[in-house]
DNA sequence: CTGTTAGCGCCTTCAA
DNA sequence: TTGAAGGCGCTAACAG
């Protein structure tokens, strides 16, 4: 069955003419006779020939790959983004090539290392949540591989990301409910080491002030995003000595296990206490409660962005630019209110 | 910065050896000293030598890249399913390529393309829904790529695939209905020319016909998938001379928006009507209404199972067993009911 | 306009 | 136990 693909010597023999005069031809180039040029061609189409891109890639040291590493595709937030990776990357003929994390430090690692191997022009990567370790960064900076950060982005100098401003979004968040006559606040943070918890905290804290309220650090309360963790820290707030009436959760899934926990203790939903969060997952509309409000962090465009950025340090390492600043895209983040 | 990686030439030229000593010191070959091995591999440390992949892929005609292609990954089946992929395919070193055909079978035809250029080493894929012209598969197998189809399978003889047997599923969740007392059972199904909804029809059928009761085709409509066509769908049975008591969706998202549209009509989700599907989305818990019961399709399952049949192809390949008999692998779904 | 040659990095016979 | 040489498929100088 399989049979072998055809190369251009194959062509090359049974024309008798040389491979280069092969390789030209197909590749239109200018100085090759039209008569030539269509024999070669006529005779590629009839051989089904393709070029071995393994081939070309390997004399060309580019594989027009680029490696993708996310903690969780299940996520919406990382397929979307995903689906922008991938939308740029078509249209520049890269290619993607994936690996999930699960938040594992070593996995990806791990990941990292067979993309090294398979040797990817570029990486973009969500870090995992429970890597602390960045010498591989490091490792990948001297092979030369650029990488951009995306979301959750290591606390390094000198690297190329795109993030969302959280902080934006947590103003707008806390402004909303304090429009709304709120004044005793809670907010339900992620792992206290995350960039994106302390960003929601200075937000948190920024829009406290520009409302002259003072801030109340007992009123942060942090989740570990699992169901359980996100079910005692709601508690925590809703037994907190102060009433509160309003909740800023990290997430729309930290949202959905703290409203259902609410619920569960006869708390009314938005009534009783109200609740805001981030994400804006697309399923909103079917669900059974729903926060007030959702910062929107655009992933599909985040990805886009990141994606485009590479591509561009790709273009600038081919054209040897030795260009040693760091790119940074910052994409605002903003409050999407629900209609109740 | 980008210093170039070290090559075994390099190596062999400081130490004043062969190249080919030092890819067999590499590779603990057998017949090589030990002092020369030790001192070969220390540089080799010390140079952080990594063999060049791309160069052993071209030489060995191997990539150790499978291509998945899926039309969405934000749809969870697919994100399952390519978490099942890729944790097989990451034990067994190879490493997933990505492609999101969205439903385009243009798209799809170009992914294909693509990964055949990239010498993916096999493919596995979910036809997208509109994907008629199966001729870019038949140029698969000319060019020995094999392909593992999964979840939507072309009309085609000869093929490798792992399906969910979705029929027995179907007669569960009809059956279900039916010992609950409804005798009007309406099914909203996909587009009518997809395998997947014939299975769904079939297993209908069979499921009155063991019930003793007639098979009333105008009972069963179809959904373009779209939330537009589920709620016209929905309306047509609702509106039905007889009183349909209860409905059987294609699957989850078309259930959701068939109760949307329901609850609208004021009629009471799961006691006016009640409604089973398939999918079985873990989003249930916090819905506003969720079917009674939902058919569990196994995706991170049938990932796995898919990328086992591919590499045991691969297997075969390598080994020359020239076997034309066509895999098949089917799982059976099963209904989960869920507590009220 | 076309052919010749060298080489990308590695593995693998064949010789020594 | 080691070295030399060839080749995987293709591109790109360098010659004609």
């Amino acid at each position: 069955m399989s049979a072998k693909q055809p190369t251009i010597k194959e062509i090359a023999k049974r024309l008798n003419i040389s491979i280069s005069t092969v390789s030209r031809a197909l590749h239109d180039h200018s100085s090759i006779g039209l008569r030539t040029k269509t024999r070669v061609k006529e005779l590629a189409k009839e051989l089904k020939y393709e070029p071995n891109q393994a081939a070309i890639f390997f004399q060309q040291r580019k594989t027009f790959t680029i490696g993708v590493i996310l903690p969780f595709l299940s996520e919406l937030f990382f397929s979307s983004a995903i689906s922008g990776i991938e939308d740029v990357a078509v249209k520049s003929q890269y290619t993607v090539l994936l690996g999930q994390s699960r938040d594992d430090a070593n996995r990806e690692k791990h990941i990292i290392e067979t993309m090294k191997k398979h040797r990817v022009d570029g990486i973009i990567i969500s870090i995992s949540k429970h890597t602390t370790n960045y010498e591989h960064f490091n490792r990948l900076r001297q092979s030369g591989i650029p990488v951009v950060f995306f979301d959750c982005i290591p606390n390094m100098t000198d690297i190329h990301y795109v993030a969302c401003n959280m902080v934006s979004g947590t103003v707008q968040a806390t402004s909303f409910l304090l429009k709304n006559g709120h004044r005793v606040i809670g907010l339900i943070n992620g792992p206290e080491k995350l960039y994106a918890s302390k960003q929601r905290q200075e937000g948190y804290q920024i829009a406290m002030s520009k409302h002259r309220l003072k801030y109340d650090p007992s009123l942060i309360v942090n989740s570990d995003l699992t169901k359980e963790g996100s079910r005692k820290a709601v508690k925590e707030l809703l037994e907190h000595k102060r009433k509160v009436t309003a909740i800023v959760t990290f997430n729309d899934y930290v949202a959905l296990d703290a409203m259902q926990y609410a619920d569960a203790q006869q708390v009314a939903i938005n009534k009783d206490v109200c609740f805001v969060s981030y994400s804006n997952l697309p399923m909103v509309e079917y669900l059974k409660y729903s926060p007030m409000a959702s910062v929107e962090q655009n992933p599909y465009l985040q990805g886009q962005k990141a994606t485009e950025m590479l591509l561009e340090l790709l273009q600038k390492k081919e054209e040897d630019q030795t260009d040693n600043s760091s790119y940074k895209i910052i994409i605002d983040s903003h409050l999407v209110e629900y209609k109740q």
